[in-house]
DNA sequence: ACCAAAATGTTCAGTATCGTACAAAAATGA
DNA sequence: TCATTTTTGTACGATACTGAACATTTTGGT
């Protein structure tokens, strides 16, 4: 991608998620984050249909960023000793998610928070769906798979907006703690 | 001034501010400044000749900052209180610089620190130029006006680069004591 | 309910930046 | 010394950004 449109791109992000910050999602106006941004509002049209466009298209950006190097293939796909592997899948990802923790702050407030929560769940479910189902036996594995994966935003949720201060190791262990 | 040539003028300056950091000026290469701003080559010498050019401007444009706001007529052009009415001048100033901090302490680093100074002194003469002969009588006025330009300099250089803790009035008190 | 102000979304000509290529000069190192 | 790499400066077509204008819609206050 050309450089000017990466450096619109992030401005606007960064922009939006400053603002996200301190307003809700609904009554930021695209004036607001076209005037944090410093760029001109055809500029904006030019990257994003709406507000709730701009929203999708940054969490798809983090998404792709977090997920982007597929660790089931980097693990050779071998989860024979199901719980340690996951772990470290899991603190892996919160790495990933740490770099991004200046955007995320802001999409998981107001509203945004809860779209947020929903596209996470969705990429979330796709990356746990196979290691989850060999760590239960006694429960269904939808069940298992449906609560592990909300758990699992929730505690980023936790994790970002109010406790920076923890590493992805001691979150990943608390987290397995908990599902386990 | 366009937009687009604020932001990558803006690039280059911090860039190359950045740099002069930890490397001498002349060690710095236009390639580390390119890629530092994270501009295109051509852009680059679409805004400067060469690295000396470059230089200069950022001192021009700090200069202009700073001195912009003409205190002397501001203040009433009244000097009937010498000393008291120099010291409020002179914090002002102070504040002026402080706001760009970042990029002086880049600047007085090595050679271009030398290169600054010169400049600066330039701009020092025209400003203290009135108020200062009407500080002492038993000296040569132009001897008391260079020595006072000299170490308004050099005071700066020493806050900037290794005292920024002071305050502009206390650094503006201590100069006054000194040249008194 | 009304009006003034602000926000929205679109259009378009002008311009700055991009990316690439290139030849020449300078630096590096063997 | 010679060869290799890096840097320099310039050129140019393609393209993203700008800024301004405009009609329309929404907002906020009286």
């Amino acid at each position: 991608m050309d450089r000017r449109q990466q450096k619109t791109r992030k401005a606007i992000f960064d922009a939006f998620s400053t603002l996200l910050e301190r307003k809700s999602f609904g009554s930021i106006t695209v004036q607001e984050i076209i005037d944090g941004a410093n760029v001109g509002r055809s500029t904006f049209y030019a990257h994003f249909e709406t507000k709730e466009s701009l929203l999708e298209a940054m969490c798809t950006d983090i998404f792709q960023h977090v997920f982007s190097d597929d660790l089931r293939q980097e693990n050779g796909h071998d989860f024979s000793h199901a719980g340690h592997d996951f772990e470290k899948e899991i603190t892996h990802i919160l790495y990933h998610l740490q770099d991004n923790r200046k955007n995320l702050k802001g999409l998981l407030s107001c509203e945004s928070g809860e779209i947020f929560m929903g596209y996470f769940k969705e990429y979330l479910r796709e990356m746990f769906s196979d290691s989850v189902k060999k760590l239960h036996y006694t429960l269904p594995p939808e069940y298992v798979l449906h609560m592990a994966v909300c758990s699992f935003a929730e505690t980023l949720r936790w994790w970002i907006t109010e406790h920076n201060d923890y590493t992805p190791e001691q979150i990943a262990s608390y987290f397995m703690e908990y599902i386990s």
